[in-house]
DNA sequence: CAGAATTGTGAACAGTGTTCACTGAATTAT
DNA sequence: ATAATTCAGTGAACACTGTTCACAATTCTG
């Protein structure tokens, strides 16, 4: 140690773990600069040597939000291979996204004003959603339309799939995600709250799913 | 005119107005109670006289973005009941979802810090929930579990739809909401980017579900 | 008409993101 | 080895934010 670009590392990374710890516990709204900046030991305007505005420091941690995520899923889905495999991620998003709420929500939430969602942050979404696709049924569910069927046919080659199979995936991924999104948000409050055996049930109802 | 308690609504109203213009157009991270107050032409510390903070301003125009989409779905399916009216309620949403994104993610997005639903707000989402609930067909799907069917039998009866249906109804409009926010979020760019087949291809799915 | 109530004012406070001239030490070039 | 350059970090400033408070002015009430 000793070097100038090693202090550099570190205090980014002092940086980024304080802005993590704020985030995690209280959200992006309570993320300020000048108290990650305090947190790290450092004067306000030093931050500028290492992101570009406050926005970009936040992009940072939607990045590392979604590799958490899509490591969580991976880990989640190795370990129980098989059959089985599309509940497991389901089951291993949802757990996810309760220890995480606020990460989640950065991710599927409301987007972050004048962000633009950078390369690496494409890869890693990416990531995310090839754990359900890659782990769909191939002929479940109706047909896709011919028009909604060309769409889908060139992405649909990258992840391997058939575009019936991505318009499947992207239909159950929809399903997971709002009920996620309604269940952090309170919206079943009154009715479904908890909302585990909703859950569980919109589970069954998918691998029910299907024309025959 | 001339009375106090006119004036007071009056520059009550312009404060409303004037925030919803903002958050119409620029969402609610945007939101400046001081920009407000120039708005309505009044100093800033004035707006306090109306309201108790700025949340309290945003928790109003939660309560109006609410009764506005309660409103369009209401009339959008009176307009054609019967068959279909959950298609018709469903598009209903999207198209109010598309056309007032900011007032759709003040809803159903990342929920403001410190919000906690008033009264009145409670109804009116109960009044936007209704129109899907009450319009889910009995039968379809499986049927839910004993613990699950325990849970929603009261919220149920208050809807008028069995504990079968209300748990059908919740799986559905939590597809809805979820296929909207990936929508607005981008997060169909590269796949159903636009996402109108896709949207069609879901409702071709409700339509279809069911058990037989 | 006198007194109470309350809408709007203007100044102040603590906080925010961001910019910029600067310092001092590590790196590189001579 | 010495001089030049690079650059992480500093501290002061700017324009902005939400919020509070003593005060003025006007309307309502007894």
């Amino acid at each position: 140690m000793g070097t100038r670009s090693e202090a550099k590392e570190n205090t980014r990374q002092q940086l980024l773990q304080a802005a993590k710890d704020v985030v995690s516990s209280q959200g992006p709204t309570a993320l300020s600069l000048r108290d990650v900046a305090r947190r790290a030991g450092v004067v306000p305007s030093a931050v500028y040597r290492h992101f570009e505005s406050r926005d970009a420091l936040l992009t940072q941690l939607i990045l590392y939000a979604y590799t958490g995520l899509a490591e969580h899923l991976e880990t989640a889905v190795a370990s129980s291979e098989g059959h089985g495999a599309w509940r497991t991620a389901a089951n291993a998003l949802r757990a996810w996204a309760l220890a995480n709420r606020h990460e989640f929500l950065l991710i599927y939430g409301t987007p972050v004003p004048g962000y633009r969602a950078p390369e690496a942050t494409i890869s890693a979404a990416v990531r995310v959603a090839a754990v359900f696709i890659s782990r769909t049924p191939q002929e479940a569910g109706p047909p896709a339309d011919p028009t909604l069927r060309k769409q889908l046919t060139a992405p649909a080659a990258d992840f391997g799939v058939s575009a019936d199979g991505l318009a499947h995936a992207l239909a159950e991924v929809s399903q997971l995600v709002g009920a996620l999104i309604l269940e952090l948000g309170g919206h079943f409050v009154g009715t479904a709250d908890p909302a585990d055996q909703l859950w569980d049930h919109i589970l069954t109802r998918q691998s029910l799913g299907g024309t025959g």
